[in-house]
DNA sequence: TTGAAAGCGCTAACAA
DNA sequence: TTGTTAGCGCTTTCAA
């Protein structure tokens, strides 16, 4: 007899096309709650219902919908991540520590990649506001604050990689820049240079204006004085690279020859821009290290299988992604007892500079 | 009056948090349908009623939960993204590709990252089930074909990139492996080589099949013949492509010596692969490519910027993403108007190789 | 230990 | 043109 329901329900749903809990319900004599129970694990089962729940849930091959107990319990076990450039080496290290991370509590990501435009982010933030993420990590935003301010009025919970925002947030995740371009630039300075240029990133950037700052902080602690057409910005790209290495290399040799010698190091705002400069200084016959010294910043796996290999400052990617996760989700366990804020909290790593075979002792 | 009520209403939402319909229909003076007209811009709305709901929503700052919305119409306006390794840079242009595809479309990716792990791919999957998406990506599966037939039971639409699996799907993107293949041999063929090594990548792979096989009919058809010992497997990275380089250059030169001597040229599964036997090609003091020749697969980002530039199939990353979406979203399109099932559909792109500095004649 | 009932936020007939 | 009503699939008091 009770073959007879449940078949009849398997009868009806395929028109459908989905099962639900009450289906369950009925194939195994008992109300929705209990099948409830039964799938979230609630210890106030008999075990022998347990069993025939299981068995129905078995037998229908049903599978629990997350939209409606989303809908119900307020939680969707969904993080938003946002990136600004997956194509760039830098950031799949982060989701693949954000991914980690997050498989760790079970959640899931939505991701979007910006390819570093702020509309895009915008877009991104406003399609997150109506998914209802637990939470939203975003890495490198771009968006002006005001903009960002708006956008974060939504009551999501938000936690920022490389970028302190001013307003309201769980926190944010960065790397001690000012470290990494001092630790770059005693490297240099103690193999004799005293000429460095830096090629910085995008503007909006927040990475790329502490890094500029930073940079500069560090010449000036070394007595090292900076040209003013010896800071350039580059798309961070190679191509970016390899166009602003032609006009920090090239000018200098041709257009005012004897004027101002070129550089002898050059700190570029990562590795992708390090890396064409490297490309148009050997097409150029400049060589590395013996003429010109090159310093990048993220060591991308690319930097270590270059010739020359590249000396970097290298950023904890992976640890990065985590510990936004981590943070984010103590919010998400705190808030649920006490519904108190918490100050934004900030977690700052620390970079390595790792020196391979593109510095070297200065000319001359 | 009106103002009233809206004020009272602003004041008890903090209390639970989120706006919804409701209180922009009290706030509005009109039913929730009429709001759900406005929010989804069906055109048979008064313009004043229209204006008022904007108004209310405008001033609620209210954001419809796309949770509620999914469970009503039963989509949710997600597709689901499984890619074998986020940190090898074939997969972020693939993601790239998903990404504007679906942008284009209004819609979100869920991603999962499997790490080359069949269990975590099964795990996604499995998640991927309760999560109701409107449709399934699966990018370089690793899973066994009676897993996926397990899995793929599920109602969602499925579509593989490289990979044609026997179980039912909406169809598969893939890439004419042959030809690239034979696209690479009879580049080395010209050149004089008749000693050939090939490096597999994942057996669990079936681009690793067939590019291995197609490998093997390419020699064939030039009358080159293969030493067993010259086909050899690796891990898809640099690291395994600097092991097995060792295996296939060391070997060959210090254990038996005069016996075999080395493969004049070498195939790899991958371009990371390949950069790996470049480095120690070049660690060994083997001249590329005066004394070896190097081929890869995909065309990264990486290959172009190698020195040497490395000589490979290149893969159309991008519009194998896009191509994918399309497939995927013409597939729901079909599915609302009549429910039918049309045969898996299989789109094939072509390959190009691409001749850098990697390849050169024969030695001798 | 189990069930009944209400409700999460939205859409979609069907009426009015 | 608008409102009423009934769900979508699940959880969760509150009673039994």
């Amino acid at each position: 007899m009770a073959e007879e329901v449940s078949d009849t329900r398997e009868l009806w749903r395929p028109a459908t096309g989905t099962v639900t809990i009450d289906d369950v319900a009925a194939a195994a004599r008992v109300s929705p709650a209990t099948v409830s129970r039964v799938i979230n694990n609630r210890p106030i089962v008999a075990e022998g219902t347990r069993q025939r729940v299981l068995d129905a849930i078995e037998r229908l091959s049903f599978r629990p919908s997350s939209l409606g107990r989303s809908l119900a319990t307020r939680r969707t076990g969904t993080l938003g991540l946002v990136i600004a450039d997956i194509t760039n080496p830098f950031y799949p290290e982060i989701v693949r520590g954000v991914e980690q991370a997050a498989a760790t509590h079970g959640m899931s990501l939505l991701l979007y990649d910006t390819a570093e435009d702020s509309e895009r982010e915008a877009e991104a933030l406003r399609l997150l506001g109506e998914r209802k993420v637990d939470g939203v990590i975003i890495c490198a935003s771009r968006l002006p604050e005001e903009r960002l301010a708006a956008l974060a009025a939504s009551d999501t919970p938000l936690v920022f990689i490389n970028r302190q925002p001013a307003v309201w947030s769980i926190g944010t995740v960065d790397v001690d820049q000012e470290a990494g371009a001092h630790a770059a630039v005693d490297h240099l300075a103690a193999l004799g240079h005293r000429r460095i240029a830096y090629i910085g990133g995008p503007e909006a950037s927040q990475v790329q204006q502490r890094r500029r700052a930073a940079f500069q902080a560090a010449c000036a602690a070394h007595d090292i004085a900076i040209l003013d057409h010896d800071i350039v910005t580059a798309d961070p790209t190679i191509a970016g690279g390899q166009d602003a290495g032609r006009r920090l290399l090239g000018a200098a040799s041709s257009h005012r020859a004897g004027g101002h010698p070129r550089p002898t190091a050059i700190l570029a705002y990562n590795d992708l821009i390090a890396v064409g400069v490297l490309m148009v200084a050997q097409a150029d016959g400049i060589a590395i290290p013996a003429h010109l010294s090159v310093v990048g910043h993220d060591d991308i796996p690319l930097s270590a299988a270059l010739h020359p290999a590249l000396t970097t400052v290298r950023q904890p990617m992976r640890d990065l992604g985590k510990r936004a996760v981590r943070l984010l989700h103590t919010h998400l366990q705190h808030q649920q007892r006490d519904g108190a804020r918490d100050a934004p909290a900030l977690v700052r790593l620390a970079p390595t500079l790792i020196v391979r075979a593109s510095t070297g002792l200065a000319p001359h």
